[in-house]
DNA sequence: CTGAAAGCGCTTACAG
DNA sequence: CTGAAAGCGCTTACAG
């Protein structure tokens, strides 16, 4: 019933735990015979050995923590960030380490505080997280990085999007196609990337020569798809009789909720307007009309951060801070 | 900067490991005097209890393995699975279990060992997952509950929706609204709930006296929304040419993909074409039309895992399996 | 090539 | 109320 030990499995060998030991990990020398007789009783006993044993005198657990700050659901299935998780899932799996993946809508140090005590090799910080929270975890000396948020510190390995090159790829293809009023939906401009994307998208209006007073700029408190919707239906009047053909959005979800309704006032999308986002959400693609977006390569970021934390976890000398991801225009049916 | 061990709060407060011990833990009696200098010492040094060595003698991590065998991204994200393992993050925080996150494509032994060396208390089984795998598991003694997958074997704890019934609403709902054509495109019937679903879709049909001639069934060799696309593409001109005035699809995405289909061929959809999925992912209520489908409670089913491996894992007497979860339509704009 | 010993950071009887 | 000792399952020098 229980699992066989180390200590058990040299008991039927006869031969030392040390012996044992060796023989499972390769390191050191052991006699063939010892070899043949522990390996077939490992095999028979079905023995795995304990890495929490093995964790506590190596002093590391090859566990990562994920920390992903949201105030509601979805969290893991969230349309940006589950592509994220899903990515150092496969990228950590793929390095031998395990993942924890934690939640917390609090932003307090409680989690934090718990992966703490867990004693994990490192730390992925998900989405923007309060300075608090990093000076307490850089208190401790544990490795991590950060995906997707923003901060001041020095020497914090932060991994972001061009997001302000992205807003302005935006204006481009907008006025390129002739767009001279354009709806604006920004999410919160305390998130660092919805605040470069409206800087970005509005420095390249300007650059264009349109009027200022030619985009109408409304702030979404959130950056659901409902607060979407709901700012198309509050601003519908002023929308349509603003004479605007064209609506950006700073992310997705946004411009799909905004679109919904504009597609339940029978407005035709791109013939009357023409709508774009932001991440390249799985959804966009299937949305009809599909939707006009810069892609920002979720999987990349997953990637890379937990890359950077293993060479962090191991000490590695002069661990390069990545470049800023690079956003790509992907035009679908929703503009033209 | 390392991390400070009850031996160091010890010596500091002139007592032994074993007093301060007891006062973090509370068992025990321990004097006033100690209390406060060690409870001192722990808040000015910033003490966090290891918590690998407390497994290591109590014998329990507090960690649950998660489980997810899919064969392609998205994983975490996956518009229903995600919904899950949201439910199992949130639920495992308040009953005070760290989750580890696991998912693998081979259905192999492979990530089940992992786990089991991890030494989780308890592992959820998320999806279909092949009998020998399971046997692994149980061979180890080590708890586990399943979700949304489909075993035979006795004994086992396992969550799942009655998609029989669910099947048989979406055929009543299709029936009293007057359809009697009816375009089927169904999933992987290795998959339990595709299975079913299609059967008591069949069944009702059958009984409302609809010739089995009337519905045409298409089978989806995968069960998602490329592929629902796919078979409405290829199947465009018998769908046209056979009057059919409803689709069903056994999930939301499959139904979806085949909506955006027909919208794109400018079908008016629910005037032309009424379409009914299953599942309501989040997704369902943000597409346009919105789909009339089956709600799955996947929070419940992630709330309910935990709450139930929980049990196992502290031993509770009679864990009574929960009577499957119950169905619900929710009719939106895509059907009338 | 092998075994005895110490130690990783805790907790838990046990004796005082 | 408190401390010494043993032990959880491993690994790692060290001596032989």
């Amino acid at each position: 019933m229980d699992n066989p030990t180390i200590k058990e499995i040299a008991r039927r060998a006869g031969v030392s735990k040390s012996t044992v030991s060796r023989i499972i990990s390769g390191n050191g020398y052991s006699s063939p015979e010892a070899r043949n007789k522990v390996l077939g009783l490992i095999e028979e006993l079905q023995y795995k050995p304990n890495a929490v044993a093995r964790a506590m005198v190596s002093q590391r657990t090859h566990n990562i923590g994920v920390l992903l700050y949201r105030r509601d659901l979805p969290i893991a299935s969230h349309p940006f960030y589950g592509k994220i998780v899903d990515a150092v899932l496969l990228e950590a799996a793929r390095l031998n380490y395990s993942i924890f993946v934690t939640t917390d809508h609090d932003m307090s140090y409680r989690s934090a505080d718990f992966m703490i005590e867990k004693r994990v090799d490192g730390l992925i910080l998900i989405s923007r997280l309060q300075q608090n929270v990093i000076d307490h975890i850089t208190n401790f000396g544990i490795p991590f990085v950060m995906v997707n948020g923003s901060t001041d510190v020095d020497g914090v390995i932060h991994i972001v999007n061009q997001d302000e090159e992205g807003g302005r790829m935006v204006a481009e293809h907008l006025t390129q196609t002739g767009h001279k009023r354009i709806f604006v939906i920004a999410g919160p401009q305390s998130h660092r990337s919805h605040h470069l994307r409206l800087r970005g998208f509005l420095t390249s209006i300007r650059q264009s020569g349109i009027q200022e007073s030619n985009a109408s700029i409304q702030s979404a408190g959130t950056s659901t798809f409902g607060e979407g919707y709901e700012i198309m239906r509050r601003e519908w009047n002023q929308f349509r009789e603003g004479g605007y053909t064209a609506l950006f959005a700073t992310n997705d979800m946004l411009a799909m909720g905004a679109m919904k309704f504009l597609l339940e006032q029978s407005v035709r999308i791109p013939e009357q307007v023409s709508v774009v986002g932001f991440d390249d959400v799985d959804f966009a693609a299937m949305f009809s009309p599909s939707l006009t977006t810069i892609k920002v390569d979720a999987g990349d970021m997953g990637t890379k951060s937990v890359h950077l934390l293993d060479q962090l976890i191991r000490q590695e000398q002069n661990v390069e801070h990545p470049s800023q991801l690079v956003p790509r225009l992907i035009v679908r049916q929703s503009t033209k």
